[in-house]
DNA sequence: AGTTTATAATTCACTGGTGAAATAAATTGT
DNA sequence: ACAATTTATTTCACCAGTGAATTATAAACT
């Protein structure tokens, strides 16, 4: 369906570097759809991409706790946003929100005990769905994706670069 | 980075499959970054990603039209949104809208003659860009990358088509 | 020391997208 | 033929995320 489109886009203009933008489409639709998933598996515990993002951060980092201004770097989401997450989490106690003693600037947030055994919780019963997502795939065939998908990120980084220049 | 937290992370919850995980995070980011980049070389035509797909696939129609319903399959948007898209669209006189004669429910959208000059005069300063991103690619492991994508695409519809029943 | 500049977080106004209800037309069953 | 069901689209109310302006603190300059 999409190969006949972008084969018949081709036809109109030849110039048009089909294989890639294929790639580009598969990329763009395989990705959300993904994400798609694991929402709907985020739903019943009311939570979305970037609560249970910035939630698996604070979990997995020594001391369970970062700045609002790292967590943005971290899950790529903006200033604003993070806020509006760190309101949520706090709101139901997954997490807290304190000062900062060496820059009074920052907030500090931490995730709770409460916020570590939701974690252990509800995180088991998802990996069952993630190992399904690549059944039929060789540890060569992922391991050959992750090395593609790194690439095509390293690319992407460059051409971020040379833009802001 | 996100190799170490998923690394903590499964130090934490040993049941936790690494492998799977990562792939899921890169796809994620990946193809996010690819769409971040495609709307920042969409943002000077006043477009964005879901307008110009819509745009994308009426020109590659063989008349160059098709129905709101349609056109929320092909760019797996929801109905609501279709609506807003062609608003937009009709609005700068890219398409147009009339009534179906064989159903009268159905709306025709169809390209319009300044849309398809739109497209002709738009697209090709994206092609290097699109080019650029798979850098570095051989012809090899751009199909090998297309093959797994498509693997793993059909692995989530069949886990939707379980989930559906 | 005091002014300027830079950084961290938040608030506000807006955009893009979703779900539920409303409307209208076609299809099915009797 | 006509009532009931299904399908197509739109409208309305809401959620998630973004950019610009605001406030507070820290660092740099003179």
């Amino acid at each position: 369906m999409m190969d006949e489109g972008i084969g018949r886009m081709h036809d109109a203009i030849p110039s048009l570097p089909a294989e890639q933008a294929t790639l580009c489409r598969l990329m763009s639709m395989v990705g959300k759809r993904m994400d798609e998933g694991l929402e709907e598996k985020l739903k019943p515990h009311q939570l979305n991409h970037s609560e249970f993002l910035t939630l698996m951060i604070l979990h997995s980092r020594p001391d369970g706790s970062s700045t609002p201004g790292e967590l943005c770097e971290f899950t790529s989401q903006g200033s604003t946003n993070m806020t509006r997450i760190g309101n949520a989490l706090v709101q139901r106690g997954l997490v807290s929100r304190g000062a900062s003693a060496e820059d009074r600037r920052c907030v500090l947030i931490r995730i709770t005990a409460a916020g570590r055994r939701f974690v252990q919780k509800m995180l088991p019963p998802m990996f069952p769905h993630t190992e399904a997502m690549f059944a039929g795939f060789s540890a060569a065939e992922r391991k050959q994706f992750s090395r593609l998908l790194r690439k095509l990120a390293k690319n992407l980084d460059q051409l971020d670069a040379e833009q802001a220049s």
